[in-house]
Parts: C-alpha cells; sequence; structure tokens
DNA sequence: GTACTTGATGTGGTTGGACCACACGCCTAG
DNA sequence: CTAGGCGTGTGGTCCAACCACATCAAGTAC
C-alpha cells in the first residue's frame, strides 16, 4: 500500500462516518501529515487525486475561502476521465454521442413537469429567443440540456450528462463552424426546444424521449458527423 | 494556473497528438522535470492524478513493466470518483441502480447475438451452473452483466456499467446477508439469466430490455431495498 | 474616535536534495 | 557453462526551506 493511498483510505473513511461532510474543512496539510505520520508530501498526493475527483477544493490564503474544503463536484471527475480517455482514443466520440442521447431521452421520459429544474429550462429558452450572438446562444444550448437531464430528479444521469458534455465540449465547438446556414439552424433548434418542453409539460414521456433523441442526433448529422467533417 | 496542472496539460497534449499511445512509456519522472523545467514534486503530482483516473500505471524497478506507462481504464475512474460521492452522500444509491437498470436494459436491447462478449457471458451461464459456492456465483454474476454491457459495442457504456457496479459493490454484497433462502434465489437468477440470453440470441431486443430490468429491480427488491433493510 | 497602515499568522504552492526498495541485466568468479 | 553479486535506473518517500497569498489584529496618523 502506498503512502498517499493511505491517506485517500482515512479521507474516504472520514467522508463515510459523516466526520467529514459536505463543506467542511480538512486539517491543514502539516498537521494533517503529522496526525498519520506520514510526509506532507503523500498528503499532498492524495489531496491532488481527490481534487481532481471534484471532492475536494484546496484554497490558500485565510480566511473561509482558504484551506482545504469539502465539495461535491462529480461532473467534474467524470468529465476530465471521459476526456482524458477520449485523448487515448479508447471512448470513439461516437459512443460518447450515442450514451448522451440515450441518458437523455430517458431523462425527458421522466421529468416531471412540476421539477424547478425544468422551470429553469423554460427559462433558458426564453433568452435563447432574444439572442443574437452564436456563442451566448450554445451557451444557453447547453445549459437547457443540462437542466432538461435535472428535471429528471437522477443525480448520477445529471452528473453524467455533465461529464459527457464536457469530454466533448471542444469537438461540437469546432463542429459548429461546419453548419451551412446558422440562423437557419438557431431556428430550427429553438422549434425543437419548445417541442421538448411541450411534450414533457403535456406528460407525454414517451414523445419527448424521441423528440429528444431525433435532436441531438438531427444536429450531429447536420454539423458535419458521417458526412467527412 | 498551477504547475502540476501544466504537467497535465503537456500530458494531455501529448496523448491527443499521438506522440504518447496506448502502452507507451512516460519519460522518467527526474528527465520530465528537467524537460518541463518543474520540480519533480510537480510531476509527480500529475502523474498521481493521470493513474487515478485510469490513464496511466506506475511501476517500479527495471525492465518492461517497470517505469510509467499509458493504460486505457476508464472504469477506475468512473468507478472510485462514483464512490467517493456516494461516500459524501451526494450519489444516492438508488439513482444509481436506476441508472443500471437504464444502461444495461440498453445495452441487452442493443446487443448483438454474434458479439464475442455474448459468447462470454453464454461461457459464464455455464460456469454458474456448476457453481455451488455463494462467492463465486456472485463473481461470475458480475462477470456476465458486465459481458452482456460489453456486447452492445458502446465503449462508454461499458465503462459506466463497470464503475457503477464498483461503486456500490461492497453496498450489493452486504444485500445478500438479506435474502431468506439464497439457493432459491440464485435458481432464480440463472433462470432469468437464460431468459436474457435467449431473447439476445432471438433478436428480441424489447424483450431482453424488459427481462434485464426486472431482473435487477426485482433482485434488489428481495434483497432488502425498500423493505427496511 | 475613526480610518488607514503595517506586521504577524496561517494557509497552500513549489523546489531541491537526499535516501530507500525494487527489478533488471551485465559481469565476474567458480 | 552456470550461479552469484553488483551496477544502474526506476518509482516511493521524506525533509527542510522558501514563496505567494489572504486575513486579522495591533498600532498609528489624523
Amino acid at each position: 500500500m502506498r503512502t498517499h493511498q493511505l491517506v485517500l483510505q482515512w479521507i474516504e473513511g472520514q467522508l463515510s462516518s459523516g466526520q467529514l461532510a459536505l463543506g467542511g474543512r480538512l486539517p491543514a496539510e502539516r498537521t494533517l501529515a503529522e496526525q498519520l505520520q506520514v510526509s506532507r508530501t503523500s498528503v499532498r498526493e492524495a489531496i491532488r487525486v481527490l481534487e481532481a475527483m471534484g471532492v475536494l477544493r484546496a484554497g490558500v490564503g485565510s480566511g473561509p475561502e482558504a484551506g482545504t474544503v469539502v465539495i461535491a463536484d462529480p461532473t467534474a471527475a467524470l468529465g476530465s476521465a471521459l476526456r482524458l480517455h477520449v485523448a487515448t482514443s479508447h471512448l470513439p466520440v461516437k459512443d460518447i454521442v450515442e450514451t448522451r442521447v440515450l441518458l437523455e431521452s430517458w431523462a425527458a421520459s421522466r421529468a416531471s413537469p412540476e421539477s424547478p429544474a425544468l422551470a429553469e429550462a423554460a427559462r433558458l429558452l426564453e433568452q435563447m429567443d432574444t439572442c443574437a450572438e452564436t456563442e451566448t446562444f450554445l451557451a444557453l444550448d447547453v445549459r437547457f440540456h443540462l437542466a432538461l437531464a435535472d428535471a429528471a430528479g437522477n443525480a448520477v444521469v445529471s452528473a453524467m450528462m455533465g461529464s459527457l458534455r464536457e469530454a466533448i465540449q471542444d469537438y461540437a465547438g469546432r463542429l459548429t463552424g461546419n453548419l451551412p446556414d446558422w440562423d437557419a439552424t438557431a431556428a430550427r433548434l429553438r422549434t425543437e426546444h419548445r417541442g421538448i418542453l411541450a411534450a414533457i409539460t403535456t406528460h407525454d414521456g414517451g414523445r419527448a424521449a424521441q423528440l429528444v433523441a431525433d435532436h441531438i442526433e438531427g444536429y450531429y448529422a447536420e454539423a458535419g458527423v458521417g458526412s467527412g467533417a
């Protein structure tokens, strides 16, 4: 057992037992090193790993923002992991898109019309109507789809959706340049978004799922996947 | 930008550009530190992160097994990340099981009867028939379900399935103790497994998906979820 | 009395150097 | 030709020191 793994186990134990909860602060690195009878180096390596997994956040200085505190950002961990494995060409982009369709369709079919996340999605749609710049539109589009996923009320699906999005963010951004007529595409996206929202609010989960699948696959098809770009 | 993140970027760049591929070896820590003009500590922190994400594997000593080599184990990264966030009570086990049902049902509906993974699944079923010990049976059961997921041919879904399984492994193991009659349960599981495999080989994806969903949910229901255990 | 300056304190961030355990492969003694 | 030992290179660990930063308290000027 390597030393930093010992520290990892200790911290995970503190988390499991509830002695270290969300928002809680880890002892200072030097203090923790002395407590566990290991070097500060090993403590830092463990903290780095947990930081990469979205469990901790390290802040320098003094005061409430400083120190190493417990956060909960599953998306960060899954996202960078997926991105890295895409970089090694061992997770095809095709599979990521396919998985996203699967998760988001399911989320749409399960989304509750009364969910606050769905209200947020509706607000985002309104903002997209009065939005001219492509970049802003795309940012709102991302948030709309994430809100849609949240509306299903499954934290794991939400986290995975967010991480999938993050993993192919650069890729999707490049695709936008392939579109022949952005204004026409944006108009179509707006219409489809409204259709999805309408299907959910009328409790037609099956139709919502189908619309989401068509929406995503249609975009990637138009933006060049499969057409040589 | 913190120093170790610089190293992370460099390595990710090498991976993206293909100059560092699966099985390739990273320069020695001391060498890399000199190349990038950073301390060995920072290099090591970056390597730790990538190791936790299943991208690198560090080995001491000399020879082919030594050094820091590129691997591809997306499951490890996603699994430990999910497990940690379950520990912080921010990913309910219920959501994990629900997601597993979703992914595995989809995989069953998409599984190709000619897939090598499906043949592997069939072999595992035969072994389970001639298996007496509970522990061995459960180990084979895990491998059967993972093989089922692989048969869909989507690397992302496979990785996520594996990581979900890993994240709740301890939890599921504890559940087994709640079963009133293990032999009866094992017999039922065997029958259901065969039914799933039969549905796939007869190209009845819809039925396979439904059987998988019933199979998983039935097990958790019997083992105590929702019945106070 | 109030407002500003200044220093003490504590945090993570980074570095260089040192030593250890390990595994391989050469090289020598038999 | 064989068997053992030693050199070399790898990651693993630890230490001591220094830096940058943020806060807070004491002190000072007004």
